[in-house]
DNA sequence: CAATCCTTAACTCCCTGAGA
DNA sequence: TCTCAGGGAGTTAAGGATTG
């Protein structure tokens, strides 16, 4: 493959920053799917990601696209929490205070995905409704899957029913990689009548229903023998989409009148922490 | 039966050779 | 000739097929 010429990178950044502008803040890795959707690269690493990857990184330091619209998720700070006061630190814990709203319910749920991309997207919604998002990117790892199952275990224990769900992409590996998040979770479970295991995106009647774009199926997917027809990438999904099924799959475990009664709970419990800074 | 290679995801640096 | 697109290789965690 000949290397592109000028103009026809140009086409490229002119995407990129039409893409970014859009749906700020994003990952290189979000980006390079809104191309490869639009068919601007390949969704190949060389031709594709990398040349998306190389532009973003120059376009920031000649700073046509500001740092800030594009996020690292893979790598985190850790730093110590400190106040400056007492009443600084009664502050933040009147303003972060969330009553656990599943300590009443008799199901546990965890969401799954298989890509840290769209975690972003997904924490939102995720983080709303008081449940744990969990990003295996890939394959997960036996230590991470363990530390989910210590969770389950928890619930199952406090005589509860524990649904997972998972949103990854429709192809061999993804699906694959499911399938083995379901089994060493089931392995690691306490009592596996009691876990629920069901994907929520991408399945099949969502690629019909909502046309969802498809690419040919890798045949040097090791796994490719056996699946079915073409993939297609959770990215494929619009991020507005992806955000309401992942809602609609949690508020369907949440009674009206339970979330009603919580909201004023936290409320007032919230209210009482802003009022003990008179004691100080 | 163990080693090797390819697959998943998200990033980076370094170097080569083809386009300007 | 010189710049820069793209390939190679690297970090972490895995599974599966093939090779020796």
């Amino acid at each position: 493959m000949p290397r592109r010429t000028q103009a026809e990178m140009e086409v490229i950044r002119t995407a990129i920053i039409e893409a970014v502008r859009k749906d700020k803040p994003m990952t290189v890795r979000q980006v390079f799917y809104r191309l490869v959707v639009r068919g601007v690269v390949p969704k190949v690493e060389g031709r594709g990601y990398r040349t998306v990857a190389r532009e973003l990184r120059n376009m920031r330091r000649d700073g046509v696209i500001p740092y800030d619209w594009i996020v690292d998720s893979s790598r985190t700070v850790r730093r110590p929490l400190q106040y400056g006061s007492m009443e600084e630190a009664l502050e933040r814990a009147a303003r972060l205070y969330r009553r656990n709203l599943w300590g009443d319910l008799p199901h546990y749920v965890q969401v799954w995905m298989e890509k840290e991309a769209l975690a972003g997207v997904a924490w939102d919604v995720t983080d709303g409704l008081g449940v744990s998002l969990w990003v295996a990117r890939g394959y997960s790892s036996i230590s991470y899957l363990y530390e989910a199952a210590q969770h389950i275990n928890r619930a199952l224990e406090a005589g509860k029913v524990a649904y997972i769900y998972n949103l990854g992409d429709h192809d061999p590996s993804g699906c694959d990689a499911w399938e083995s998040v379901v089994s060493e979770l089931q392995g690691f479970s306490i009592d596996d009548r009691r876990m629920r295991f069901k994907r929520a995106a991408v399945t099949p009647e969502q690629i019909r229903r909502l046309n969802l774009p498809s690419r040919p199926t890798k045949k040097t997917d090791s796994r490719a023998a056996g699946f079915e027809g073409e993939s297609v990438e959770l990215d494929a999904l619009p991020p507005n989409t992806l955000r309401q099924i992942i809602r609609d799959t949690i508020e369907a475990h949440i009674p009206e009148y339970i979330r009603t009664m919580h909201e004023q709970v936290e409320q007032q419990e919230r209210q009482t922490l802003w009022q003990l800074q008179d004691y100080l």
